[in-house]
DNA sequence: GAAGATCCATACAGTGCTGTATAGATGGTG
DNA sequence: CACCATCTATACAGCACTGTATGGATCTTC
């Protein structure tokens, strides 16, 4: 058994990587190869075609972007506000995981012409949610007042990267603390 | 001066309705051609080139998103809580417009890549968000509140169509519902 | 150092688009 | 009816990619 040049993981890893900063569209092999310094020939020795490609980099992004995030906020301890608190940083850095908060746009743009692509983002968000309704349930009596700050809480997540709008004299952070400060209170 | 058969106009409302539900990638001109059921011939002597058309698309979206929006909600009048439950039901439909929220997506993402398109979406997020300054001032005095709820209802217009998540016995409206009732209170 | 696993390069045929060129077709106007 | 503006069809060259086939190259293990 000889030792992996070019193995699998790397071209998951970049094809994460264009599907991040490019879309489902800029997944091509021809690109990954040059990007890997090799021709497309590996290619096919690991992949049957580019779908397949696709599948896996799925796989790999699913399995990331829940267990490992949580994992991540959970690892510290602390009581739920901390951890929601952790949670925020955690989730606006990124911080050592193979996607971040913009592969997940790029996966969320492919999922709206892809059923299939649809029905893991389904999947990975609802994990998500009950993660939050986890953490909002610790400290907050109403059901329906957890559902609200989970919604909230996770809609703000995801606003906060995608919009880019000018507060006036604030800067955008302190908008982020004073929403924060609101749905942790 | 003979009539258009296929005039300006429909190749960048067929280009906006590509770009709506099948992002940027999506706008390809032979297919814009089959369509609207000719060939590519009279693309030429309209547009120079696609990136002419691309250009042109978003003057007509920028026009439509802002202005047109807002006027929806203004025609009918009433006090600032009453235009802004207005504004949750026109912007979730998206009625009778040229351009819907999808649009709004397949822009946010291409933005993502073009700092062009950036800097337009931008302009337009500003605009709303003026709008919605305007409006939430009407009934609240601590500008910081102010600012958190525009913040907040712009997010959850976004992330209202963006997500799909269950949320247990109750349905997404009525969720939706009570976000609203907090953010109007 | 031979064998086998794991890749890599190259060539090829095919697809779906782009933009250019050119020769029409169509219909309102004088 | 002739004319001109407004398109439309068709053909062509070119590009960037796809997947297939095939003959190596490169390492590890025995």
């Amino acid at each position: 058994m000889a030792t992996a040049r070019t193995p699998r993981g790397s071209w998951i890893a970049a094809g994460l990587q264009a599907l991040t900063s490019g879309g489902v569209e800029a997944v091509r092999i021809e690109l990954l190869a040059k990007a890997l310094g090799v021709t497309r020939g590996g290619f096919y020795w690991h992949f049957a075609d580019r779908q397949a490609l696709l599948e896996e980099m799925l796989d790999a992004w699913e399995g990331d972007a829940t267990t490992a995030l949580i994992e991540k906020v959970e690892a510290a301890g602390g009581d739920a506000r901390t951890r929601l608190q952790r949670l925020f940083t955690v989730a606006a850095s990124g911080d050592g995981l193979l996607t971040d908060i913009f592969t997940d746009f790029a996966i969320r743009d492919w999922s709206r012409r892809e059923p299939a692509v649809a029905e893991r983002m389904r999947r990975v968000d609802n994990r998500r949610m009950d993660y939050l309704r986890e953490l909002f349930g610790e400290f907050c009596a109403d059901p329906d007042e957890v559902e609200v700050r989970c919604t909230l809480c996770f809609m703000v997540w995801i606003g906060n990267r995608l919009l880019d709008v000018d507060h006036g004299e604030r800067g955008p952070a302190e908008v982020m603390e004073l929403i924060q400060r609101r749905l942790l209170q």
